[in-house]
DNA sequence: CTGAAAGCGCTTACAG
DNA sequence: CTGAAAGCGCTTACAG
């Protein structure tokens, strides 16, 4: 047997069929099962009996040709995020998300981005398979940035992008700048002088908003700004870059990490070189993922909300494709949350 | 300037706004973009130009109502999947058969199964926004395989379902049997002879497969199987279940962990017991995550080929669904990967 | 080789 | 309150 015969087997029961084994016309069934209210009892009945035993289910295709919504919202993620441990940045982000959407009865659906076809999204987009996107910035991503600029479909971005993203774009962000100076101020509190700085790649406005508040802090205490090198937010990016930190100012004594995940490999890397954290050398991480706690010492991190922006991402899409007069530009605040690395 | 305005603004070109602009009919427009060559050249060479010039891009409500493909296949993953570190079983298998299904020219569509509204993937799958899907079995999703089971869309199992799940099902599955086997022989040709297992959820098959291939070896090798407890397939589980183990055999030289990220949990009972991985006690996993190398010391584990398995599973269902005549049941070996545990 | 027409399943403005 | 009809955009069997 084919599957083919098999789908065929199975075809669904359409609203025509609802309509004629409950006896009305095909308009009445449909007002019921839109929930109208000004319809005979009986009738009304009949039809919601007749569609639970037929187990009728709109055609998704038909309501969506015919101007209704597609009851799916796309959630774009890198590829590459899914083969390795670094996934929990995005993941948190897709919880809340994936939250905010259940509870609006809109289908989640995660769009892995691929590096070798980037057209891919833009035209799945244009397709009208779905009602909007949620775009989580990520360094793999920024390349897709412009190419949704002219998305027929309202996307909302978490992460403030950079570039042309069309008019009035909706942004959930995080207080980075305000996350760089919670940063600096702990470190030097906490007595630390030879301060350094591995932020994240220059083309993300969260890198560079990040180490401005950094930088403004520790101007305003009166201390020069140590070295600055760059790595991609990955574990490995971090590794690399607290090696040619170390090799910079070996009397380091404290270092800002722009995302856990880069602190986590700079502590092993101060580990391998015989440096005790916090004993040391004080590390501060920022995101603080599951990974930051699970660390030995664990990490005092600058915490984004990461959760929370997932939900404000969806929620505030729903309600613009909705029409609500919703707020477009959110950030929420980033708080320091003290562990053992500092 | 509301979003609905916005939107309408951007309305989409359709088929007919092409054919009047390259001055041929609707139906001459269509046979032209299907890559029909029965066609004028001359009529060609200006559809194509005009619906370039257009941005045309296929209606896909319209398509898919017409009897057409969605050109999109859905990913179950459970919901909890996305919040935590242990992402990476599934996503191995995932970034298999998004490589597959991209290859076909087919959009990769992730669902997060929700435990609070059960019917919401079934209901998906009934209203023809995808051609097919592909479900990873893992625990928490072991309650959606009856709902699933007359899905009028093909489904693809990844690991072999307990219970109705239609005739003649696609599933891939590895030789969990087989590495039940590996680890015991492993473990045995060690020298170990006080050896524990733990296992996973009795109602999934995989769990059931590897603690027979284990208890068959070892009755081979004339070893009475040492106690067995249950986890389910997470660090914390694994962590649980040493503790009991340990408390039950005191002597144990030998554990086989029927998931890496529960021998993860259970090195870690270990270690913080005093024993020494592998001096004292030797230590097998399953699935050879990302985590099993990265572990410390790395971990000796039988082989899953999580990325083929997944990529298997999309060329198959991709080739069910045109028609092709595919092998609807496919094992993938297992294998041992030595590293420093045992 | 090309075009006019039918129909996929749905919803809603219109007439009764 | 109810039903007949139009139309969303597409593709393909049919007629020329």
């Amino acid at each position: 047997m084919t599957l083919t015969e098999e789908e065929g087997a199975m075809s669904r029961p359409t609203i025509v069929d609802v309509a004629r084994a409950a006896g009305v016309s095909r308009a009445t069934a449909a007002r019921v099962l839109a929930g109208a209210t000004n319809v005979d009892p009986a009738m009304a009945a009949a039809v919601g009996r007749e569609a639970a035993r037929l187990g009728y289910e709109t055609n998704f295709a038909a309501r969506v040709l015919r101007g209704g919504r597609a009851g799916a919202i796309g959630l774009v993620i890198a590829f590459d995020e899914l083969g390795g441990l670094s996934g929990t940045f995005f993941t948190a982000v897709m919880k809340g998300a994936a939250k905010g959407l259940s509870a609006g009865e809109v289908q989640p659906v995660l769009l892995p981005a691929d590096h070798e076809d980037l057209d891919r999204i833009p035209r799945f987009l244009r397709s009208g398979a779905i009602d909007g996107a949620i775009v989580v910035l990520q360094h793999e991503i920024t390349h897709l940035v412009d190419r949704l600029a002219d998305s027929p479909v309202p996307i909302a971005w978490v992460g403030r992008p950079r570039g042309e993203i069309g008019p009035d774009p909706i942004v959930i962000d995080s207080d980075n700048y305000g996350g760089g100076v919670l940063a600096a101020r702990a470190l030097v509190e906490h007595g630390r002088r030879n301060i350094g700085i591995i932020t994240g790649p220059l083309d993300m406005e969260q890198a560079r908003e990040r180490t401005r508040g950094w930088t403004d802090e520790l101007a305003r205490h009166g201390i020069e700004p140590g070295p600055i090198v760059h790595g991609d937010f990955t574990l490995d990016s971090g590794t690399a870059a607290m090696a040619r930190l170390l090799q910079r100012v070996p009397t380091l004594d404290g270092v800002f990490a722009c995302s856990d995940l880069m602190a986590a490999g700079a502590m092993r890397v101060l580990q391998a070189a015989g440096r005790r954290v916090p004993t040391d050398v004080s590390l501060v991480g920022f995101d603080d993922i599951l990974l930051a706690a699970a660390n030995d010492p664990p990490l005092t991190t600058v915490r984004q909300p990461l959760e929370e922006m997932g939900r404000a991402a969806a929620d505030t899409l729903l309600g613009a494709i909705r029409g609500d007069d919703v707020e477009r530009v959110q950030v929420l605040p980033t708080s320091l949350v003290h562990r053992e690395s500092l």
